[in-house]
DNA sequence: GGTAATTGCTCTAGTAACTAGAGGTTCAAG
DNA sequence: CTTGAACCTCTAGTTACTAGAGCAATTACC
């Protein structure tokens, strides 16, 4: 039995995310102290290593969520498991191969402006700033909905 | 001078986001019809094109704002717009890789599981959610902090 | 056993970048 | 002149948290 800030510590979850987690149904309401202090063992804390795994391959807290209640069953209901992963993966190759064309487009822009800043001689002409203008110098690269979906992100 | 629809249609740019750029300080006031609509003009289009075509590059709404008015300047003001291109693309560099790990993971997770699902009899042991819970099988491709940062996500 | 520092509690509000809806007004077509 | 689409403002919701207020409990040390 040990507190919410150990079971931080030993996770590297923080501690308002954890009771964020238990708002949400993610982890299940703890024991308490006499003094009303949460106070978990050993199945929380793999529970939320689990979580904790599952957030960083960039799953919502929803399919996570989906994934945990999955945990109990087995037979058919483990395809559902199986879908997720796969989904999970093909959403991370897409996004990869165009963060890969947004990356050379960038790499492009910033190239193109060599000259140095402070000679105020051809400096209104500063590529980058064009660059950032001109869309139709990409090859299309990226579509509107390029950062769009379903990778969470995560804040600290 | 045409409507917030039209300029949404040509943009491709959804009215409330438009509006909401306008709150931002992103888009200057428009002109209002005797009705009190809003009515922009050619320069406005290009102003939110630059705008979409930023955003669509990564940059969150605070480093578009600075490059809009870094747009007037020049000289070394410019170099700034440099570091942010470069900024940026670094960050799309490290955020490549991450996912690429994540992916190669995932792959593996999926993998996993070559069983049928409704076959009964193994179905218990599906590597799937083993992979989601095993964090020690995967070579440490990702830290804490692999989907944090200012990599904005454009939700639509 | 007393006291101070740390940790915990709940609750509200804030973040980014929008999206959705309520309830009402204006515009363009027929 | 009427109808329906598009517009207006304003508020609240989204995701996954984070930050802070104001207070209670626990732990460390003497």
């Amino acid at each position: 039995m040990f507190s919410i800030g150990q079971l931080s510590r030993r996770t590297g979850v923080k501690v308002p995310t954890i009771r964020y987690y238990e708002d949400r149904g993610l982890l299940p309401q703890p024991e308490r102290s006499s003094g009303n202090q949460r106070r978990y063992g050993d199945q929380t804390l793999k529970l939320l290593e689990f979580i904790k795994h599952t957030r960083q391959l960039g799953l919502p807290l929803e399919d996570v969520s989906e994934l945990i209640s999955l945990q109990e069953k087995s037979g058919p209901a483990l395809s559902k498991a199986h879908e997720i992963a796969l989904r999970q993966r093909n959403l991370l190759r897409e996004r990869i191969e165009e963060l890969q064309k947004l990356e050379a487009e960038l790499e492009r822009i910033s190239n193109a402006c060599r000259h140095p800043h402070d000679d105020a001689e051809n400096a209104g002409e500063c590529a980058v700033m064009n660059g950032f203008s001109d869309h139709g110098a990409c090859e299309h690269a990226h579509k509107s909905s390029v950062f769009s979906g379903n990778l969470p992100v995560q804040t600290g």
